[in-house]
Parts: structure tokens; C-alpha cells; sequence
DNA sequence: CCCATTTATTTCAAGCTTAAAACTTTTTTG
DNA sequence: CAAAAAAGTTTTAAGCTTGAAATAAATGGG
């Protein structure tokens, strides 16, 4: 014979479907609201959107630039996205492109000094949010919590390899 | 004298804020994945979008239906953008709009047959769909992942209070 | 070398999303 | 009770986003 029901999640089995459900409800749900917060301090403040602020992020993060695609697979939007947005922080002078003398196809997109200025002041403002929006978790949740993100993070990758298949 | 560093992160104290913002990129990133999941999902086997399967599952779960404005609230979009939704949906026959009698400006919408039919079939895969991505946490960690989030969830709404005053 | 394939990007049409303004109906209040 | 305020929704303009098709450049096997 089998375990007792309620024995067997605690013996380490996979979590039921509803589990998973309201976990994966309660994620998106946190997302939201986090991304809403952020959406409406970057417009009050600095008459900007969520999407550039991603895109001056992650140049911001790679110094020598990066390519169209490169850009794209990090902000985990499609190729037509990034263009457009690249597009509209371009005319606003934050970014600049350059064209790859090696390969021609590709281009290299680089914050502009006055972008990685604006960004500057950006990240500082957002640091704050975030802080006040986090303030109820304390050092030790947030670790934990870091880390549970982690594995799922992981097991996303996994079920994505074994789709791919 | 107080504490030195190393301990004060231990005894309980807010986390730094290096670590909130990886914990927040983190969990937009696994929202994000999530998310392009089941959006594939939907487009491959049903034809439909994630906005419209987000509005069913709330008519879904509320079977007397929801005024426009408490299914704007609940899916934490503007009132414009279910406006829309809504009109789609309606041309498919997924939903129908009933005019108050009692209150003339307010409108209830309710998934129809074929709306909570179509819907029935989605809410399966979606649930197997679900399954696969987290299948990488046992029962423990989603256990304690969803508690974590109940307290940042708990933490983002006192934020909230605090920010309107 | 050449042509088929792959890779990097842009374009396109459709749909999603927001914030603000406008509109309608109800409620409050002077 | 009339005017003002509030509440529920739609409209609008701008921007975001996607998936698919198109374009252009590099690569690679015959």
C-alpha cells in the first residue's frame, strides 16, 4: 500500500495542480502590482515607460553594448519590440548604434552618455521603490525567497528544454 | 557600538537593497518565462491570446459575473483595455454583457456556454502546462515559495496604503 | 564558386495596454 | 430640488507587443 495522502507531500512528491495554481496566481499577481508601482514612479517622475527603462537597464549592464538580438533575448521580448524601442530612445538621444564592421548584419547598441546620466538617476529613484515596496520581507525571507526563485527559475529552464524537444 | 555587518543581516534587519533588486528581476524574470509559456500554449492549441484567457478564468471563477470595473480591478488592467477585451470577446460568443437594471451605468458580464465550454478545455491544458514548469519544486518549496509570497504580497499592499497617503 | 541554409534584423498587421478626457448615470449636499 | 460631486464605463491617442513575413548578409557543403 501507498502513503497516506497527507503524508505524501510532505515526503517530498511533486505539489498538486491546485498548489501550483495559486503559486503561479500569487507570482504574476506580486509582479503586477511591483510593475505597476515602478510603471507610475518612472512616469511621474521622469516621463518615461517600464519598456525603456528595461532597455537603458540592460545597456547599463553591458558597457560595450549590445547587439539587436542579444538585447532582445535579455528583455525576453521579440525581435520587432526591441527595434521599435531602440527606435524611440535613439531619437531621445539615450542610445546610439552602431553597425558591426565584422558582420554586417548586426548591430551594437550603446547607451549615449546623457542616456547612461538619465538612466543613473532612474536606478537610484527605482532602488527606492523597491525598498519601500520589499520593506515587509526581512533579511532572512528575502534569501529564502531568492533562493526559491532560484530552483524555479531553473525548473522553467528545464520544462523549456524538454519542450524544445 | 552597533552590530557588525556581517550579523546584522541575520538578526532579522531589512535586506539590502542589492538584494532586493535581484530578488525583484528574479521574479520578473520567472513571470516573464511563465508567461511566453503559456501564451504559446494558447496561441498553438487554441488560437486565443493570455489577456482573453485571463479574462475567462475571472468569469470563471466568479460565476455570477463581474461588473467591468470589479474585472478591471481584478486583472489589475485599466477600465479602457477591458473595454476591448470584452467587445472581442463578445464578437467570438464567449461572453455576453447584461445591462443593470438597478444601477443604469454599470455593466455584468458572464462567460456563456461556449464561453465556459472553451474555457473548460484551456484551464486543463493550462494546468498541465503549469505543472511541467514547476515540476523542478517539491510540495515543500512550493509550500514555503507560496507562503514568501503571501508576505510580499502582504508587503506591497501596506505600501501601497502608505504611498496614497 | 554557388546555391541553400542559417543568422540578424526590420517591417507589418493585429491586438494589447495605458493614462487622460469625455460621457452617462447616480449620489450627495447646499 | 437643483447643482455639484462621485462612480461606472467608453473613447482616444500614443505607445507596447507579438508572430509572421520580408530583407539582407554570412556560412557551408557540393
Amino acid at each position: 500500500m501507498s502513503e497516506p495522502a497527507y503524508l505524501i507531500e510532505k515526503l517530498g512528491g511533486a505539489p498538486d495542480s491546485k498548489t501550483n495554481l495559486r503559486l503561479w496566481l500569487r507570482l504574476l499577481t506580486c509582479a503586477h502590482h511591483i510593475e505597476a508601482g515602478v510603471r507610475d514612479g518612472l512616469r511621474r517622475e521622469f516621463d518615461t515607460t517600464l519598456p525603456r527603462f528595461d532597455v537603458l537597464a540592460a545597456l547599463d549592464r553591458f558597457p560595450d553594448g549590445l547587439t539587436m538580438g542579444e538585447l532582445s533575448r535579455w528583455l525576453l521580448v521579440s525581435n520587432g519590440n526591441v527595434t521599435g524601442l531602440v527606435t524611440r530612445l535613439e531619437t531621445e538621444g539615450f542610445i546610439e548604434k552602431v553597425r558591426s564592421p565584422e558582420d554586417r548584419r548586426s548591430t551594437r547598441v550603446k547607451l549615449t552618455k546623457a542616456g547612461a546620466g538619465a538612466f543613473a538617476g532612474m536606478a537610484k529613484a527605482h532602488e527606492g521603490w523597491i525598498d519601500q515596496l520589499f520593506a515587509g520581507l526581512d533579511a532572512e525571507q528575502a534569501d529564502q525567497l531568492l533562493e526559491l526563485l532560484g530552483t524555479l527559475k531553473d525548473s522553467l529552464a528545464a520544462a523549456k528544454r524538454q519542450d524544445a524537444q
